[in-house]
DNA sequence: CTGAAAGCGCTTACAG
DNA sequence: CTGAAAGCGCTTACAG
């Protein structure tokens, strides 16, 4: 391999001056400059980046750890902090939740030297969350947060549960069915506790035959779908903690021949792209698409260039806004 | 940062066993290892990856450059090459397509000294693929081909636009739209091919006005299709060069207020997990779900792991499956 | 089985 | 404006 030596070397100066007319080319005379240009065009050289990074303490890669694309939501986000990240001049390490410990994970990240961190994947009480902090390693969360401080861009998951109940029950449902994810992840106990808020002022109370945790998986929310629909009396309207999950969901019901919203209406939160496509066109509540995503990539990247105040956390909550389509309709 | 001298100093050996301890237990007496354990748990020791890079010439990474996630097919194949690539002990540095010019991803990949690349985005004729060659950094091409040679895994195009139309025909459809993207990549060139052929042996000919070359994105898609189904004679069928095409294409026919299949017939090739959903339906070919990107990275990490021979290209072609459900019917 | 020394390919004070 | 020297944190022959 070609080094910057062979490049001095060629064009008869030092390994500093090359160095130089590749970090700092304003400081080296123009016909040095030039003697070093022409020998890295000649030679075809590529700087070594491993190599300045041992040197500098900075790799320009930033590690994103992210729930599964098998979420639409996690897709949306995935795709615009990797743009985001490249026009800005940042590698992307990505890992997707579960293929390996979080733990892991980290002490690869770590071992790497990135620059920043990018991280959905924690729960509310995670020790992981410490450990990150205590790092110094410039990290933003987004979609979930710990239970207590932290740097993270989410939606207000409170509020938009509140809000897509509120509809269901305007359209008259009072027997609401209500899937979820594990309530150790703060999006699943945010929306969980802002769907009970409503029920209970509107003198309902959660039933425990309607109410479901699960991992997520389509398969899951695919049994408890049928479970629920076979019910000697069944909801009339479903609510999914997530879009990906009401899409599970609504495959499951069409799969029995029922109709939606005519035999049961559905709902989702997070309102992703393919919530809106014509043959879909669930009802569900978000913020404006991709913006998560973009928000957390920015801020981190904003804390890797101009240091980390690490008195002020930057925490990020998103309004929803309700986007009622075809999926939800009056209780008959 | 506790570097690795700081372990022996505390252990009271040189940093060469330190190094043993690490990369070769076997070869340090059970004594001194655990001396050299403790103290590195003790300091909470994290060895520098970037230092053992520089030494190794190996950084156990490996560059995916993926189509855009706006389209299905790559969600499916970076999920699971991500996956399979933890795994196998791997990182993954991720660029999708277009934030960045391939030749400037290419460089960057080179400098960082990845041990292989994964990569979707190479046209028929793609000066940057002959470069990648000449580099000697294993590589398997996927889901694309370069017009000759290269290590790659695809699907068998030709005989999946083949297939489908042979389909549609069988229905009776005569009037069949083709939208495709640009037909400077093999997977829209053989593609076409297919259709082309199939028409010719039906006594058919590919009518210009029922062909369109778009950029693939949901927006160009919708407008074709909106103005094929405007026209005095539309067609009874439309074939799209890819799912996710599809359902761009599926969403502006509903959102016209027609119907699938009874207005139009549609299908996709890909076959993508989203296709078989009960509200989509998508009649399509292709090859099982996730293999593709699977086997591109079983693949790069054997040729990363075992050597690559380079007078034995690997070229793997999979057979599609066409799969009828419910987007196309009997010509009315 | 272990250590001292050299080296991977850069950058960065320091001196001139 | 430029060069010689030291150093980033590892690994790897080599010697013993």
């Amino acid at each position: 391999m070609i080094s910057s030596r062979d490049v001095a070397k060629m064009a008869g100066v030092s390994q500093s001056t090359v160095s130089r007319v590749l970090n700092n080319p304003e400081s080296v005379k123009p016909d040095t400059r030039n003697k070093v240009l022409r020998a890295i065009e000649e030679l075809g050289y590529q700087p070594n980046l491993i190599a300045r990074s041992l040197v500098t303490n900075s790799t320009r890669t930033i590690a994103l750890i992210s729930g599964t694309l098998s979420n639409g939501f996690f897709v949306e986000t995935t795709n615009s902090i990797v743009d985001l990240a490249t026009n800005r001049g940042y590698k992307t390490m990505v890992y997707f939740e579960g293929a390996m410990a979080l733990r892991d994970i980290f002490d690869s990240i770590r071992g790497n030297k990135v620059d920043g961190i990018l991280l959905s994947s924690i729960k509310l009480d995670d020790p992981m969350f410490e450990e990150i902090e205590r790092s110094g390693i410039p990290y933003m969360l987004f979609n979930r947060r710990p239970r207590k401080g932290g740097n993270y861009v989410i939606l207000d998951n409170f509020s938009a549960a509140e809000m897509i109940t509120h509809h269901l029950l305007e359209l008259g449902h009072r027997r609401i069915a209500y899937i979820s994810g594990e309530t150790n992840i703060s999006t699943f106990f945010e929306r969980k506790i802002g769907f009970e808020q409503v029920l209970r002022e509107a003198g309902l109370s959660l039933q425990p035959d309607l109410f479901h945790v699960c991992d997520t998986s389509s398969s899951e929310v695919g049994k408890i779908t049928l479970k629920l629909m076979h019910m000697s009396n069944p909801p009339t309207a479903i609510l999914c903690a997530t879009d990906a999950m009401a899409f599970s969901c609504m495959d499951a019901v069409l799969s029995m021949g029922l109709r939606i919203p005519e035999d049961v209406s559905l709902a989702g939160i997070d309102d992703i792209s393919m919530a809106s496509h014509h043959a879909i066109q669930l009802t569900s509540v978000g913020h404006h698409k991709f913006r998560i995503g973009e928000i957390a990539a920015e801020n981190l990247i904003e804390m890797i260039e101009h240091g980390v105040e690490s008195d002020r956390p930057r925490q990020i909550i998103l309004q929803p806004e309700l986007v009622i389509r075809k999926t939800t309709g009056r209780k008959r």
